[in-house]
DNA sequence: TTAATTTGTTAGTCATGCCTAACTTTTTTA
DNA sequence: TAAAAAAGTTAGGCATGACTAACAAATTAA
């Protein structure tokens, strides 16, 4: 699958719905992915997926039974594989040449994605000497859509005395991304779990000379790399 | 009119009018523009800029009496440029930093330019330290909007025995960027009128070791400035 | 200055992609 | 296991922006 040719004739409403699947799919956490999961992941109505779904059937990107999950084909798979390689490449320029911040690269880089050009996205990753990873921390998929992906832990699943480092979070929130920057968390950062409290789950940490309570949704978000 | 918010909610269809209108008023050479001619440019309908222009007018941007020649009002005269600053400073990137050729760079550029977001174009601009001109010579309006067009002297008008500088092309046809490299012609090119035959308006010229018979059509996108 | 031609307008259609409301199937749970 | 809840589907509508066909106004030419 190294060269297919670029007819890619998908519009940006196709496009989005595969990346969606996707990411509800092979990123997120969920096994199926129904069609109101995917309305509410892309806030639009049951009714729009169910149609776009139809479409991307026919089309097939998407395979499913009537009243049964929703999954990717391969083709479907590869098109939103190359979409999240652009997304990434393009955060990456974004932050490393453009001055932009952690928080504002998502938005621009969601209109980016779906410039259709091959020879510019491989160009643009030469230029950047071809970075493995985006601002966020995730990976970036070569040319040939192989996606290297880090086994995702969340912060929220580790236990007391635990100590790891951050790996990544998660982008789809400008609200989360300042809160983080905010309070002083970035790449790399050494966290130690310092209390799990059970009434709500929120969690103390430390980090450098800081200590912060963050809660289960804010730990939801954050993805590290066990150390202790 | 330095910082106008960036409400820009236009579509990208809305945006394509505009430009071309732009493009056919104010660069192009006729003084007035009907429906017809706009329509054409764009290769749609005269159906379909008729109902474009109708919202365009209520939207401000642009101004006629029923049966009459088109214009834009400030507003959209500020839109069309600035869409023609976004798209010059992308083909100057591409052709700059990414390899892209001269002939390459329109079509992806004209998608580039429907990208919104204000900081990305102005950062992009202060990267590559403020270009004056795009890869076909054509100069990069400001970010407020000035536009310092230089008076277009098209290779066509002159007479024999004249010498003049290549300064800018036409960029909207492949096909035609193709043909002027091939042949050997680059910006600032020196070039003398060796005879304009008066049968089919062709016209022999000298350019370097070169000499080449270029058709009426050829030179009318050819943009000089005179030297002798 | 009338007729022919060009230009502009209107009406009606179509595809895309969204919506709400009503309905059906599946899953959950009491 | 039957009723309630959740999930999925269908029908019908709306806005955008294209189209063709038919018609009206303005311009050009005979």
């Amino acid at each position: 699958m190294t060269n297919k040719l670029n007819s890619n004739n998908l519009t940006k409403s196709e496009e989005d719905y595969l990346k969606a699947l996707f990411q509800l799919l092979v990123e997120g956490k969920s096994a199926k992915v129904g069609n109101n999961q995917l309305a509410e992941y892309l806030k639009v109505s049951p009714a729009s997926t169910n149609n776009m779904i139809k479409k991307l059937k026919t089309k097939q990107y998407v395979v499913s039974e009537k009243y049964g999950k929703l999954d990717l084909t391969k083709e479907g798979e590869y098109i939103a594989v190359r979409l999240i390689r652009k997304h990434r490449l393009w955060e990456t320029f974004l932050y490393n040449y453009l001055n932009f911040t952690w928080d504002e690269v998502h938005d621009v880089a969601e209109q980016l994605e779906h410039i259709k050009s091959q020879k510019l996205i491989n160009e643009l990753e030469r230029f950047m000497e071809f970075p493995t990873k985006d601002p966020h921390g995730e990976m970036i998929p070569n040319a040939d859509g192989e996606y290297l992906a880090i086994p995702k832990v969340m912060l929220s699943s580790l236990s007391e005395g635990d100590i790891c480092r951050l790996i990544a979070v998660d982008d789809g929130s400008v609200n989360f991304l300042k809160y983080v920057s905010e309070i002083g968390l970035a790449l790399s950062s050494e966290i130690k779990i310092l209390e799990v409290r059970e009434f709500d789950k929120s969690i103390r940490i430390q980090f450098g000379e800081a200590i912060e309570t963050i809660t289960r949704k804010f730990a939801d978000n954050v993805f590290v790399k066990k150390v202790v």
